[in-house]
DNA sequence: CGTGCGCTTGACTTTTTTCAATAAAGGTGG
DNA sequence: CCACCTTTATTGAAAAAAGTCAAGCGCACG
């Protein structure tokens, strides 16, 4: 059957046996949200996770007076809102689908069962859980540490992993969530990004293209030992 | 044997079977860190994680120009070091005893190999781990969007937690580390506490003892709808 | 009894946000 | 394909928040 091939996809899901797929399959809801969709708000019950198939999640807190925090955002094969399975209480953030997104849900109750009866699942899930606690003391690291130049160049040398030939990277998000996921605004952001123009550390390609002349400076930046004018 | 019983009131290590506790006995290693002493250092080797039996240690990450972030305090019961366990990677913080401290450690290999013989312990790790994630989202809120003082109103009224009647609270580090826990330095802390003491929100009893007399006044700061003169 | 460290306070600087106005992009329907 | 409208992005000027530097106080500890 096709749903078991494609739970077998899942990187959550790695190495188990076949008959841990047909339980999953068994459990297992298909959803879709469009874009723009909640997908849970915080507060709510956590009564189950997702495991993002296609399309694009952003994970945030938002603060009384409308700011927002963007914590991350998933992408295929990425599971959200584990934490509240775990904790039996209340999802600790919000989700909203970026783009059409097609998502798998897991039941909590029904998910509990089927660890318990066989917890050889969880040690995959702990890898995860220990992923996700990595990239959030990054976060925290980022917020508290470095200023908003800093977080930037960060963000911008992540974009530019990997591909050691072309300078070239792709924002894929708008730069209003990319402020939020900064934890900044977007006046600052926007500011931010021209006087890296201005010192010639990167040149705004197309509204989402971006080219790093100068990595080394970014590298400097993210790391406090420089400083823009 | 004594180990064992103690073993067995670790929270982690709850409701499992006698032969657990047994393996996990013939494991663990006993340590015993002074004051100001370092526990491990970010990017040291993870080659296992401790259980903190009595004392205290703070968990932190620190900037190249020398600012500190606490990320928590970890009290009698509480694991650390566990991320780098199951990511099978460095340590992503330090830890420091911030007084005498004593903790069981359980080393990388052993434990992964006793947690894969039977996986029932990964249940508890994973609430563990959940909460601690929890923890961490709570805080990139309180550092992206509060400021200091509302980061401070929600720290008193945790302290003040629990205890309606009493109105007196006991700040269990000093003030320096305090600022560090709140993403701050010791100058703008004392400026805020002396700014709350002047609106009549707090009343500094002892160094380390402060009266919440108006605690209605800090719920409206730590949620923004108030702000300091 | 002095030294040192934690804490406080003042004056000043830097960083970031706020408010407001404008410009550019993207999508929709004619 | 273009005009229109909404959303997204940029820029300036001013305000606010937090950090730096420097000085001074007080208490604990040797």
């Amino acid at each position: 059957m096709k749903l078991i091939h494609q739970i077998a996809r899942i990187p959550l899901f790695q190495g188990l046996d076949r008959k841990h797929y047909d339980r999953l399959a068994m459990i297992v809801t298909d959803r879709v949200f469009q874009k723009g969709e909640t997908i849970f708000g915080e507060e709510d019950e956590g009564t189950g996770f997702y495991v993002v198939l296609s399309g694009r999640v952003k994970v945030f807190k938002l603060s009384p007076e409308g700011k927002e925090q963007i914590l991350h955002i998933f992408g295929p094969g990425e599971p959200i809102g584990e934490v509240a399975v775990f904790t039996g209480r209340r999802f600790p953030a919000s989700a909203e689908a970026l783009e059409e997104t097609r998502a798998f849900f897991f039941a909590r109750k029904e998910f509990m069962d089927l660890i318990r009866r066989d917890p050889s699942l969880a040690l995959n899930m702990l890898a995860v859980l220990s992923q996700r606690l990595r990239r959030f003391s990054a976060l925290i690291e980022n917020l508290s540490l470095k200023e908003v130049p800093g977080r930037l160049a960060a963000y911008l040398l992540y974009l530019g992993e990997g591909k050691e030939g072309k300078s070239e990277v792709t924002l894929e998000i708008p730069k209003n969530q990319l402020a939020s996921l900064l934890g900044t605004i977007p006046e600052t952001l926007s500011r931010i990004l021209a006087k890296l123009t201005r010192e010639g550390i990167i040149k705004s390609i197309g509204p989402r293209q971006i080219q790093l002349l100068d990595r080394k400076g970014l590298e400097e930046l993210a790391s406090g030992e420089r400083k823009l004018a």
